[in-house]
DNA sequence: CTGAAAGCGCTTACAG
DNA sequence: CTGAAAGCGCTTACAG
């Protein structure tokens, strides 16, 4: 069997309780007993069991990590290494794991979330999307459980940090006026993603704030993000509108959409949302800081569970600056 | 407090034990007690302490993932998120779960490790890359502890699960001298990786079987992954050497490599290895099948941990084919 | 087919 | 400054 905390209280001559304490670093141990123990520790090579302390503490000094659905779009966009990333940087610093929550469909992932939270594998929950009527927040909520949402969410009951999506769908748009574009095709994903919405909001408040008229044929939510979504939805548009511009809001559907301009040989000046340079050839992309995203969540995290203990039960919100970058 | 077995106990008038054997769906419990207790832990909404039962059970239903150093390339390039995403599938099929172990350096990567082994926090550990003398596998060799490595190790007490690398290099080879190459440029990583060491043996094979010279001065390790040294290398190639052809092993590289390339206006077949079809365009790739390594090597992983359970510390290993995408 | 008891390896008041 | 004792919520022989 592993060495456990009664060997090494043996070794050094103390009861198991003060090897607690050594471990902890209370300052009421001595110096020397300090010493001792942490030789004892050392010659042992003893590591203590987290399962054990986890029972015994009501901490895991883990935090989970919930993916969305199982899709091709969200492992194939570098959004979510970007933001594991970030998130794993602060969180090994802090001495937190991660621990991911993901599954084939709603019921499986629920299913883990439920055993995750309930079955207290984890300390708190990060969202690494934030949807409408999502029950898996609505499960974080209801259990009163220390949860992030990366992303936004229309509850008061929990935390968020996201970009400010309405600014940047704003910023994007006016970027593309002054670049003399008045007739922008607005190209996003699944509607119920908040981070499409407010984008759109955006690039309505932006035409509204140069007086060019909004036309409804121009804006295009795909569904499904994929390239084939991307290149059949600028096919449509194309075909029934005249347009001067794009606005994508994500990776793989703006490789779509800039293939079919390609083989059209149409030449258009066309922005994204990315957190890093865009690999095909496009106008600008707004960088919206993946990394720093993640960072934040965390930290975050870590202050929402605090107030948890402290039957505060605080509620965050932050936003994290997006930048245009030129191409 | 959460609902614990003993409540359950209670409700439904048996002993805690008897509880235990209906979760653990145990054929001596009849079934109308079964039925009854069921019904009990449905109506609490019970869910078993996951840290109480790895304690008494010595066993944790999560695996650990273990990624190399915090680098950019790493996290750009679709490998990452496809892996994870192949072993969540399976894992989530066998209520197993998944932790991250990352760091930004290997020393706080070794500690992680340490931790999460003989702090009991895993039954297994998948590493994702194969590199030689690397402190972590060395640690899980040395603490017998069930691993498996995607990509290679030379070590006989690691499984793993890995492309014929060797053959995927003389595959792609073979397929540009088949295009009318006959000086093939081989630009690879780090050197330390088995990958890179492993193509560019399957690299000169192909050479040699084609009665093709091999020219050293075509070879080119670019230790970091980076577009940068990718275009870098690219240019000192081509000023040093007269090539017609370029094989590259990696996403970013090939990207560098590529926009060197179009700068100069020099249009020359390129294959690359990759798991989804490159965006930029290129002559072929060599599909590597991330999602298939991702899905074995933790069917491997199971089968590692019984078979230690057992004690019999079996070894395995497998290959995940590849497969040449003209594009 | 089921229960009582001991134990997994920690932590945390309580007491001195 | 330190120890003895109880407890965290399960599981697992053992016994019947």
């Amino acid at each position: 069997m592993a060495v456990t905390i009664k060997d090494v209280a043996r070794l050094a001559e103390v009861s198991p309780s003060t090897v607690t304490r050594v471990i902890q670093d209370k300052p009421s141990i001595s110096q020397a007993t300090k010493k001792r123990v942490r030789q004892a520790m050392e010659t042992l090579n003893y590591h203590p069991n987290f399962n054990a302390r986890s029972l015994a503490s009501n901490k895991t000094n883990v935090i989970g990590v919930v993916l969305p659905r199982d899709t091709d779009a969200f492992y194939q966009n570098s959004f979510f290494p970007e933001v594991i990333r970030g998130i794993s940087q602060i969180a090994a610093d802090h001495h937190y794991l991660i621990q991911l929550c993901t599954g084939k469909d709603d019921e499986q992932r629920l299913r883990i979330l439920k055993d995750t939270i309930l079955g207290r594998r984890v300390d708190g929950i990060i969202f690494l999307y934030g949807e409408t009527d999502d029950p898996l927040v609505e499960l974080a909520i209801e259990q009163e459980f220390p949860s992030v949402v990366i992303g936004k969410s229309l509850s008061p009951f929990i935390s968020f940090v996201d970009n400010n999506n309405e600014k940047a769908g704003f910023d994007a748009t006016e970027y593309m006026i002054q670049e003399g574009c008045s007739s922008i095709a607005f190209v996003s994903g699944r509607h119920q993603l908040f981070v499409s919405q407010d984008r759109l909001i955006g690039y309505q408040r932006a035409l509204e704030h140069y007086h060019i008229p909004f036309k409804e044929g121009l804006i295009s939510h795909v569904g499904e993000f994929t390239r084939e979504r991307g290149y059949q939805t600028m096919k449509s548009i194309i075909e029934r509108e005249t347009i001067d511009g794009v606005v994508t809001t994500d990776a793989l559907i703006t490789e779509g959409a800039l293939r079919y301009l390609n083989e059209q040989k149409i030449s258009l000046p066309v922005i994204t949302y990315d957190s890093n340079p865009p690999l095909l050839p496009m106008t600008a992309y707004v960088n919206i800081h993946t990394l720093e995203l993640g960072r934040s969540a965390f930290q975050m995290l870590l202050k929402v569970i605090d107030s948890y203990n402290d039957k505060q039960m605080m509620c965050y919100r932050t936003f994290v600056e997006h930048s245009i970058v030129r191409l």
